[in-house]
DNA sequence: TCTGGGGTCCTAGGACCC
DNA sequence: TCTGGGGTCCTAGGACCC
């Protein structure tokens, strides 16, 4: 028995860099990843904000998530690309590519982001001079630069890969621990965010060792079974397997911010409609029903609410969905001007192996059939080609969220 | 004039049953 | 004719990840 080497791999500024290359490549004198630059959303339609910085951008303090204006006046001249999610799909499905020929073991963790057990793959060769093989590959193949953080386990792989940024690969070992990981700040180890940061403060923990070192049932009663995960994590502890087949997912669904608030119920509708429509349609496309229906809203003041019921039978028929998406909006929705809007379906199960109670089959049939050929006339003919007449001039997009396409399930467990 | 959009998992508390 | 108690199911909310 022997240890696994496990790789992750994480691109440098992904969506940044990935805009970058493709306007070298069609004649672009700029470099973005050499000048203060975002990618940022839509202002006027109330996206803007940072999805991705360049390491100029970085060090004048501009950080991801923040609102565009905030970023600006930070930095006047700064360079804003909106995003092109079609691009940013391509370039990690060559990415995936040309790293499933180091490893079949590619466990994706997100658009830019995997591991790779390279375990059977190494011969004699040591993982860092693979590593550093893998990086050049990429770097001179797809245009744009990675982080490869290598150790036994996929957490401090993960940690490695973000010791130094960019284009570098670094090894946690467990005998490194000590050197390498223990002296960070707490709120660097995976799964401290912004609320246990400050949480562990006040237990006088401000670095990964002092996390390590605590004891365990004291981070239990503080943080139940949290926190003995926490503890695990600061001692580099993980025994999760690389994945490479991919999970069902637990749940689908859409959301939206409006370009603007809404406050009548005909509007409010219509979004939730079109979101439903693009839910509806990925859990069809995947071959599930779901049990549970859920509404979400955020309000002008950002508070933000959801309500969900169990149905009485799992369906993806989106006539059925939305009756309960409808319903479920109007026993919680106080009137108020809302900005955001979400629907999501869970407790989903297989559509292969549901049999409909004989009282509504043929009923729940006709609908099934007639979902089935939207969906069909709007995969060959594109999602424009059939609308809803609700839609029309209602200045509403008849279909809305699901930009990314299906993915893989991100986690935030390893 | 505020902060996107896609997920996962955990917990508290109420309803309900025995 | 009252306030015991355990188990399960359900929902809302909150934490985290990218």
């Amino acid at each position: 028995m022997g240890n696994r080497i496990i790789m992750h791999i994480d691109v440098n500024s992904a969506y940044l860099s990935w805009e970058a290359v493709w306007r070298l490549q069609h004649g672009g004198e700029i470099d973005l990843r050499e000048i203060p630059s975002v990618i940022g959303g839509h202002e006027e339609s109330r996206h803007g904000i940072v999805l991705a910085k360049s390491i100029p951008a970085k060090k004048i303090g501009i950080q991801t998530g923040e609102v565009l204006w905030q970023a600006r006046s930070k930095c006047p001249d700064l360079t804003v690309i909106h995003p092109n999610y079609e691009l940013y799909m391509q370039c990690s499905e060559a990415l995936m590519e040309l790293l499933r020929r180091y490893s079949p073991l590619l466990e994706r963790y997100s658009v830019d982001e995997c591991f790779l057990d390279v375990t059977g793959s190494l011969g004699k060769r040591p993982p860092v001079d693979l590593a550093l093989e893998i990086s050049r590959r990429v770097r001179e193949e797809l245009g744009f630069t990675v982080n490869i953080g290598i150790s036994y386990n996929k957490l401090l792989a993960k940690m490695a890969s973000e010791l130094e940024k960019p284009n570098k690969v670094h090894t946690i070992f467990p005998r490194e621990i000590p050197e390498k990981l223990w002296p960070l700040p707490v709120k660097e180890l995976f799964m401290v965010g912004r609320r246990t940061g400050p949480k562990l403060h006040r237990l006088n923990i401000f670095t990964i060792g002092q996390l390590a070192k605590a004891d365990p049932r004291f981070l239990t009663e503080h943080f139940k079974s949290f926190g003995k995960m926490l503890w695990r994590y600061a001692n580099g502890i993980d025994d999760s397997p690389v994945n490479p087949w991919g999970t069902v997912p637990k749940g689908i669904g859409n959301s939206l911010t409006t370009p603007y608030d809404v406050d009548n119920k005909r509007e409010a509708f219509l979004f939730l409609l079109s979101l439903t429509e693009t839910a509806a349609s990925r859990l069809r496309r995947a071959g599930l029903m779901a049990r549970v229906v859920s509404v979400s809203i955020r309000r002008k003041d950002l508070s933000f609410s959801s309500h969900q019921r169990r149905l009485f039978s799992p369906t993806n028929i989106t006539e059925v969905l939305f009756k309960n998406i409808k319903t479920l909006f109007l026993e919680f929705w106080g009137k108020e001007p809302l900005r955001h809007f979400g629907v999501a379906f869970s407790e989903l199960c297989n559509d292969q192996f549901y049999q409909v109670s004989v009282f509504d089959e043929e009923r729940l049939s006709r609908k099934k059939a007639l979902d089935l050929s939207i969906d069909g006339i709007r995969g060959r003919y594109g999602n424009t080609s059939l609308v809803r007449g609700s839609f029309i001039n209602s200045g509403i997009p008849p279909l809305s969220g699901g930009i990314m396409e299906d993915y893989p399930a991100m986690r935030s467990q390893l």
